[in-house]
Parts: C-alpha cells; structure tokens; sequence
DNA sequence: CCTACCGATCGGTAGG
DNA sequence: CCTACCGATCGGTAGG
C-alpha cells in the first residue's frame, strides 16, 4: 500500500476512536512510520486529511450502496436484506460508523449539508418503495416512510458505533448466540416488525 | 447560581457542543466571566471538571426516572408513555444526549463501568415488565427483552443528538406538524409497533 | 521524505 | 478570585 493510502487508512482509525481533536498529525505519522512534517507533504493541512478521509468513506458507502438497493427493486424480504446488509456494512468496520457519528457532533453545518447531498437521493428512493408498500398493503399504513427510514439508519450506525459499550447493559449470554449477534438481531426485528403490516417477519431470521 | 454552578453549566454545554479535547479550560472560565486559573481553584484539574459535569447529568437522570417507572407498574399504554417522557427528557436539553453520545465514543471503558452501575438496574427491571407482557400475550413473543429495551435507549438518545443533522435527509414539511415533531412521533411508533403484539397503539398518538 | 524550527495555545502552578 | 509564569505540545513552514 503506498504512503497517502497508509496515511488515510491511520487516520480513519485514530479520528474514528480518539476524534480529531484528539489525534495529532504526530501519531498519525508515527503509526504510519514517518515524520509529521512528511505526511504534511502529502496532505497540505489536517483539515485537509480529515476531509479525505471523509471523502473516502462517503465514496465507499456510494460504491457499495447501489450494489444493495438493485436487490430491493421488488418489495418485501429485499427490504430485510438491504437492513441486514446496512448492518453488515458498518459491522465490517466499526470505525467507520464511530467516525461518522463523531463528525454529526463535530460538524453538524457539514454534515448537514453532505447528507442533503450524498444520503437524501437514497432516503427518498427507500421513501418511495415504502409508500408503494402502503398503497399495496403490506407495509404498516401509519408508518412515516422518510422518517423511517431515517431512524433505521440512525440506529444501525449508532447501535454499531456504541455496540461494545451497551453490551454491559445486557446480561451474559446463557445460549449460544454471542451478545453482540443478539443485540444486531433484536435491531433487525424491530425494524421488520415496525414496518410491515403482518406478522409474518419470523421466516426471514 | 453560584460559581461552581456556573462552571458546571458552561462546561456542560461546550463539552457538549465541541467535545472535551475540543474545548479549553480558558473558553469555559471566559464564558462564565473568570479567569482559568480561577475556575482551577474550584475544580482542580480539567478532569474533575469532565467528571462532575458527568456525575451532575447521571444524578439528574436518577432523580427523574424513579418518577417515571413509578407510572410503568401496570401494563400498555403507560409502557408508551414512559418512552415519551425518556424522549422529552433528552429533548429538553439535547447537550445531554451530545454529551452523552460523546463520552460513549470517547471513553467506552468508563462509560461501560458506569451504565453497569447506573443504567443497568433500570434495563433489568424494564426486561422484567417486557417478559411479563409476553407472558400475558399483550407483547410480542419474540422480542428480546434486554436488546429491545438498549435499541430504544440508544435511538432516543442518537436520535436526539444527531436531530439538526438528519433534518436534512427529509423534505420540507407541506403539513402543519414540524419536521422535528414528525421525526419524534415515528420513534415512538417504531417503539410501540415493534413492542406490542396488537397494532391498536394508535390511540395513544 | 527528512531535520530544524516557528508562534500559538494548552493544562496547570506560584504566590498573593 | 487575580496576575504572572511554566514546560509541553500543537499545526505548520523553511530548506534541503
């Protein structure tokens, strides 16, 4: 991997769990292997890196996500699979989802406007599969579909993002299955089960 | 209000604002209207400053919630109820759920020490009233207690937190409701739809 | 990609 | 509760 991917690779990591007030460009550098005075070589300012690392989760998340919402084209099941698949993406990395509730509290104004830019077109295509699941009945009529959508989202990315701290509210696992597993399933139901108008969500486990 | 009080609200609502390592101790001794080395009189290091302001909101909570469970006792709609006072508790001064959702992300062993303490003994006792319900038939069978109870928990508080941000994945509100109202009232359906096994949680709208 | 260095600001102390 | 001051560290630059 060459140095700029390195330094960005650091930097995601270190932002994600110290944030960047508390990450110097010195760590970054040192976790990387050079001096800070060469990392400013190839990012002129930390401003400038913490808006590449940026840039790059947003550009990951826009190549993965189109891949997932071809599956949701028909209704129903699809809907509980790109939720998995949501779930799955953040999981995969958890920096990822720390990192961007970090930057919700640290640059609202920003985020905002990223949002209203790269995540709104995305929100208003699930909106729309969830009104048509109203007009067809099988999706709860009082649901409010961008608002949905929205809290689905919220709490996919801050359930991961608090995951290791929460778990010391749930007791230990008896079963088999890892608290963690249990904690990403129970989110799953609540979102089929406060979505569609049957009961029937139970094949999808 | 006196000093120390002051003191502990501004650092309250910076530490909130602009996180811990992004807030010194001369801003919060200015925005009070002393010097920094007059707020260190009062509390010795930034770090016991961090700590009181925690200790205040944690205490504030205990003081608040007894109230409310007392209402939990019987059954239903009051299990709604309760999950609009934890969201108008956080609504009232959203820098308690920033702040909250900051320490989760800045220090996740303190915090895990200190909702095992804290929270933990309300979690349970909700869990309880969760399997009773589904004991009785009135709650869905395959919830999980413990999960469902954190999910709501940490969709309250994110949801709060990250509210002037995610406005900006909705569209303007052509109704009378506001976008932020509308926003709440789905968090309490998805709460309520999700929880009981019969859809007739509209009245309590 | 490095060494050497800059002014600014940080948390904290001395002493009154 | 203040003035005056401390060493450490910060982001960033010069110059090679």
């Amino acid at each position: 991997m060459d140095v700029p991917s390195q330094i960005l690779s650091s930097a995601t990591r270190l932002f994600a769990r110290r944030g960047y007030d508390g990450t110097s460009l010195s760590a970054i550098a040192e976790s990387v292997g050079i001096r800070k005075a060469s990392l400013l070589y190839h990012f002129p300012s930390k401003e400038d890196l913490r808006r590449a690392v940026l840039d790059q989760l947003i550009q990951h998340w826009n190549e993965v996500l189109p891949r997932l919402l071809g599956a949701v084209t028909s209704g129903r099941g699809r809907f509980e699979a790109l939720t998995r698949e949501l779930v799955a993406f953040f999981q995969a990395d958890s920096d990822r989802a720390r990192l961007l509730v970090r930057e919700l509290m640290d640059r609202p104004e920003e985020m905002r406007a990223r949002l209203a830019q790269g995540v709104r077109p995305w929100v208003d295509l699930l909106s729309d599969y969830v009104r048509r699941g109203q007009e067809g009945g099988e999706i709860l009529p009082d649901v409010d579909a961008e608002a949905y959508v929205v809290h689905v989202i919220t709490l996919t990315v801050c359930g991961i993002a608090a995951l290791p701290v929460v778990t010391a509210l749930m007791p230990e696992g008896t079963s088999r299955t890892s608290i963690e597993a249990r904690h990403v399933d129970e989110l799953l139901r609540i979102a089929a089960a406060s979505l569609f108008s049957t009961a029937d969500t139970v094949e999808a486990r």
